[in-house]
DNA sequence: AGCACGCCGACT
DNA sequence: GTCGGCGTGCTC
């Protein structure tokens, strides 16, 4: 007897290709199951998804090739992931394999059935070395806010939305939070998103602090792109075996296979850093509330079916943050998550109260005011910290010639080249095109070439020429550094940074919004942001948002420690003190500021009222870019859903050209998430016919973006 | 996406 | 005479 099992492999989501491939067994395969089968001239990883035992319709039976191996001694991966799999392909118009393979570890390809096998032999005798069950160091005792915190999750039926300012000991409440979800069996799992990686060893630490007795130190790994092949197939295999019962990981560990898995949680869950921005454009926090409702709704045989309907979910999530997105505070106002919060922060200390500076009221050229720096240079004397914040790396964004119109322009991208004094370069930030800066005007000759406006770089060589005079209070010179994605760069260096910070070395720290993130900088009291205005004025709607967000946990960073928090301050410059967003965030009051945002956006049918999607085309030239958008908008007519659904013209993005490609896109919105999917599913094969029309010649590539971030 | 096949310029 | 450039097309 035959079997057909239809298996996802990594095709791409536009190659034309049936969504799974036909294969032919000779035994039934579990679906689920990991398979290697032939596809061309090569044998790839593959899913299985089913197991007819009758061949595909459509498909001459003579066509399919045999399976080529299966993985055995790997449990076939749970329904409810290739649900989630499914689901998350479905939604973000990719196909099926795209996403189960991206989500597989790499190393799982090319691992030969030995190999595989001793590595679990190495991960089932760990399993039962970590069996002693002793005790958890003690716990910190919770606030009272804390403790409402906690009670509200174990009760709750809907995602849980912490709304807690920075200090307010929301880390504890997820500590909590997993050290009940796993008590509640032997085989709980729990994951634990972080933005970025730069946060996951800080967040680690805390969670090995609590765990690692109890459960051994194989019962948490991490997640992220920074590990090695091989530190990641480990990770993977613990996590799908149920070794591992703590994940820990960026935005990839949404796909991790988890078969016990009872709590997701959410750090920062307003972050963009959990939308990806390539491949597929899936968002990491929209899946996670999929994820754990989904995970509830499979009945559960262990315990004998449903219970009644106002049991806790069975596995729930908990998205956390201080300055949640607009899309989950509005899901909180609208009673489908449960909002809690937890505005008073540790220890009792107040946010830090906000110091407008009017620049219009400054000396011109002044990049630090005069109140400013007095307030700083009296903080160093105390032998306080300060952190100043300026959202631009390198010495000045643009070099320009005195004589002529020379400008430090990239030849591969429309943007300038930034001015790198450190290392004597322009760079470009967009394609990474490098050079060392020209002597003279390399048009005319003229020696008057000058840097304008300024970035990290220069702030941190005004400030250390500002602040040389200034003593400490042990009497030796105030010291400036910077922090920003070139002097992180560098294994270790970021520790080597921070610590250098902690041990008091520093005084002031120069930083992009990277310093604004997470860090847990006990003795700056002190922290400014010197130019935030381009973001009031920008044309990206959401940057009022992103702006108030990055203040508030820039504010947040200040005065952790009580004994300075009464004296902390938050300073920033404009030139529009008088704007709304700066009032509020004087107020600490997010909830007015997301009341203001939200009333806004439901006027103007923006999300989270109206639903959006972009179709993305790169391309040899803007004329073919723009061919495929119109020919792909064309075809649309008549669509399912697309009398609900509004195609804009196809437009330039604001960089429009990145390493000698010009970028275009087409926005899609709809007031209806449900008719904007039926329209975006049946504009997928149209994709493939814009993109052979003759005036789309020259495209390279082409991607929707679901719930894009910016438009 | 890979990886083939296929048709035109500078080298042993 | 070949090696190799990347344009086009296929993968159960």
């Amino acid at each position: 007897m035959s079997f057909w099992p239809s298996v996802a492999v990594a095709t791409p989501a536009h190659g034309g290709l049936a969504p799974t491939l036909s294969y032919r067994s000779e035994s039934v395969l579990a679906p689920g199951s990991l398979v290697r089968v032939p596809l061309g001239s090569r044998e790839v990883l593959g899913v299985v998804w089913s197991c007819p035992d009758t061949p595909p319709e459509g498909l001459d039976p003579g066509l399919a090739r045999p399976v080529a191996a299966v993985l055995d001694g790997l449990p076939p991966l749970a329904a409810s992931w290739r649900q989630l799999v499914g689901f998350a392909a479905r939604y973000y118009q990719r196909s099926v394999g795209e996403i189960a393979l991206s989500a597989l570890p790499p190393a799982l390809r090319d691992l030969d059935n030995t190999r595989l096998q001793r590595r679990l032999r190495r991960l089932a005798s760990a399993r039962s070395a970590a069996g002693a069950a002793a005790t958890s160091p003690a716990a910190p005792e919770l606030s009272p806010e804390q403790a409402q915190a906690l009670t509200a999750l174990a009760g709750a039926q809907r995602p849980v939305l912490l709304h807690g300012a920075t200090g307010s000991g929301k880390t504890e409440v997820y500590l909590r939070a997993t050290e009940r979800a796993l008590a509640s069996g032997p085989t709980a799992q729990v994951l634990v998103m972080v933005p970025e990686i730069n946060l996951t060893p800080q967040l680690e630490a805390r969670f090995r602090a609590r765990f690692d007795t109890a459960f051994g130190s194989g019962a948490l790994v991490c997640m992220h792109s920074g590990m090695t092949p091989a530190q990641r197939l480990q990770a993977w295999l613990a996590a799908h075996c149920g070794q591992a019962r703590i994940v820990l990981g960026t935005r990839m560990a949404i796909f991790a296979s988890l078969p016990g898995l009872r709590l997701i949680v959410v750090d920062e869950e307003h972050d963009p850093s959990y939308k990806s921005q390539d491949g597929a454009r899936y968002s990491a926090r929209d899946l996670a509330v999929y994820r754990a409702r989904q995970e509830s709704e499979v009945p559960d045989e262990e315990a004998g079916g449903g219970g009644p309907d106002t049991a806790p979910a069975r596995c729930q999530v908990l998205l956390g943050s201080a300055t949640p997105s607009l899309e989950s505070w509005h899901a909180a106002t609208q009673g489908r998550y449960q909002r809690v919060d937890m505005p008073g922060r540790i220890g009792g200390g107040g946010l830090p109260p906000l110091r407008l500076v009017d620049m219009n009221h400054q000396p011109k050229g002044a990049l630090v005011s005069p109140p400013l720096l007095a307030a700083m240079q009296a903080r160093i004397a105390r032998g306080e910290q300060c952190l100043i914040l300026l959202n631009r790396r390198g010495y000045a964004p643009v070099l320009s010639c005195g004589a002529c119109d020379w400008k430090s322009s990239c030849p591969h991208c429309s943007a300038y080249r930034v001015f790198h004094k450190t290392d004597r370069t322009l760079r470009c930030h967009h394609c990474g095109f490098t050079q060392r800066v020209p002597r003279a005007c390399p048009d005319c000759g003229n020696l008057d070439i000058a840097p304008i406006g300024r970035g990290t770089e220069q702030l941190e060589e005004q400030l250390a020429a500002l602040l040389a005079d200034v003593r400490r209070a042990d009497g030796s010179p105030a010291r400036v550094a910077r922090m920003d994605a070139d002097t992180t760069r560098a294994r270790g260096s970021l520790e080597a940074q921070l610590e250098a910070l902690h041990s008091g070395e520093v005084d002031v720290l120069v930083g992009t919004q990277m310093v604004a993130k997470g860090h847990d900088f006990r003795r700056i009291t002190l922290v400014a942001s010197i130019n935030a205005d381009a973001a009031l004025f920008a044309a990206d709607y959401r940057a009022p948002e992103r702006l108030f967000a990055l203040l508030m946990q820039a504010a947040g960073r200040a005065g952790r420690d009580a004994r300075h928090s009464g004296a902390s301050e938050m300073w920033v410059q404009t030139w529009h003190p008088q704007h709304p967003l700066f009032a509020a965030l004087a107020r600490h009051d997010y909830p007015g500021f997301a009341a203001a945002q939200l009333a806004e956006r439901q006027a103007a049918g923006m999300p989270p009222f109206g639903f959006q999607a972009l179709l993305r085309a790169d391309a040899r030239t803007q004329q073919a870019a723009q061919a495929f958008l119109n020919g792909a908008a064309a075809a649309a007519a008549g669509l399912p859903g697309g009398d609900q659904v509004t195609l804009y013209p196809a437009v330039p993005l604001p960089v429009q050209r990145v390493a000698n490609v010009e970028r275009a896109q087409l926005l899609v919105e709809s007031g209806s998430r449900p008719a904007l999917q039926r329209f975006l599913a049946a504009w997928q094969p149209l994709l493939l016919q814009a993109r052979a029309l003759p005036q789309a010649r020259g495209l390279i590539r082409f991607a929707v973006d679901v719930d894009p971030l910016s438009v």
